[in-house]
DNA sequence: TTAACTTTTCCCCATTGGGGAAATAAGAAA
DNA sequence: TTTCTTATTTCCCCAATGGGGAAAAGTTAA
């Protein structure tokens, strides 16, 4: 049934009683209602239309498809739904992977209620609740290498390179001759201690130089 | 001088009235101290190894340096403090450079003493304070594109193509002939509309397929 | 069976990427 | 100043790459 009026929150979970705590706590709360609740992400799918969440608490480790697949086959059936991941994992791979299919949020299993509560809340007035670990890793993600071997001329002509530009075309976009980004590559090889493209932008990346 | 169990928190901001303020508020949070206060990095950095920070709160708008090149330098002359940006600017560009060049936190101004005063609080903790805003545009910019026109492997071929692979690897990669990967990437470029490697790259990235 | 895709294979060739090395310029040291 | 060292530019060389075209082989659906 639809009440309205009350956010629809629908949970994904395939532990009883955290599937059980969590949506008794979302029937509890008054702008709050669940709008089902699953052990699998199929079966969820399966009733999406009927359901409509304006938001949904997934898990990641899932009998069958997994939260972040389900996370991406959800926000391309109903692209407005939130998906906040709730899970006990915080390891990289799980973390990016889940931002990337579309998740809106991503809190560990630890939170309370009121943690709980305060995040949907976020979410709703277009926020991205993350708990502290998560901020953490996502802010990281970005900051640079602060002492890379490389100089600003050569980090950005491998900036441009691993962004698939050719050596002609860095040339253009800077400025220079040809044959002085081939100088400047040359000389990031022998720095990064490679001799190809492919090994220096991994490198590279790897090491957050770019 | 130094106060002992007292968080050092160094300002640099230019706009007078709201340097004060933050001065004064941090002097009176009991656990806080103020280690300094500029209107500019270069005088702030000069200091440095005097004042020495735990925490920075830094403007982005500052006469000469501005407050991303200044925490490039003092992230390079002091990694373990960490810089908290407070400024009116919510653009990506903004953002993003703050967070590459090594910010730990993003704030808005309209804070109020007490989300000053939990941020820091957050930070000390090893987290990654950011206002509600800031905070979704990371995320987004984690989101891929939902419709991509790609399936899968060509998703896949273009992404190991954007990190600078030749075909004859990402063929040893993905198990199948140069030949095949040559396929996929014509198609890829029809569907893009390109024909190029340079530009397929650019159009996928800033559509988000990948 | 035939028509219509999809995938694989092969040919062709200009451009590219990378090595080597000489010529030139610029800085630093004596 | 001259000299030595380092940085930059230029050029040669050539295998490998990237991209177009198109035929051949495989698949699917009527």
């Amino acid at each position: 049934m639809i009440t309205p009026n009350k956010t629809r929150i629908l949970v994904i979970e395939d532990n009883q009683t955290v599937n059980e705590t969590l949506s008794e706590y979302i029937n509890n709360v008054p702008k709050l209602c669940l709008a089902g609740s699953y052990f699998n992400c199929e079966d969820a799918i399966k009733n999406l239309k009927n359901d409509l969440p304006r938001i949904i608490l997934m898990d990641i480790d899932l009998p069958g498809m997994d939260g972040i697949e389900g996370t991406k086959k959800i926000k391309k059936l109903s692209p407005k739904t939130d998906v906040i991941i709730i899970t006990v994992f915080e390891n990289s791979e799980n973390v990016f992977a889940a931002l990337c299919a579309g998740a809106t949020g991503y809190l560990t299993k630890n939170i309370d209620n009121q943690e709980l509560e305060s995040s949907i809340e976020e979410c709703l007035q277009g926020g991205a609740p993350m708990s502290m670990k998560i901020a953490k890793m996502v802010i990281n993600s970005f900051n640079k290498n602060q002492k890379s071997p490389l100089n600003e001329r050569e980090t950005e002509i491998l900036t441009l390179l691993a962004q698939g530009k050719s050596y002609q075309s860095i040339a253009e976009l800077i400025f220079v001759s040809k044959d002085n980004v081939k100088y400047h590559i040359k000389k990031i090889y022998s720095i990064l201690q490679v001799d190809s493209k492919e090994e220096a932008i991994e490198v590279a990346n790897k090491q957050k130089y770019i």
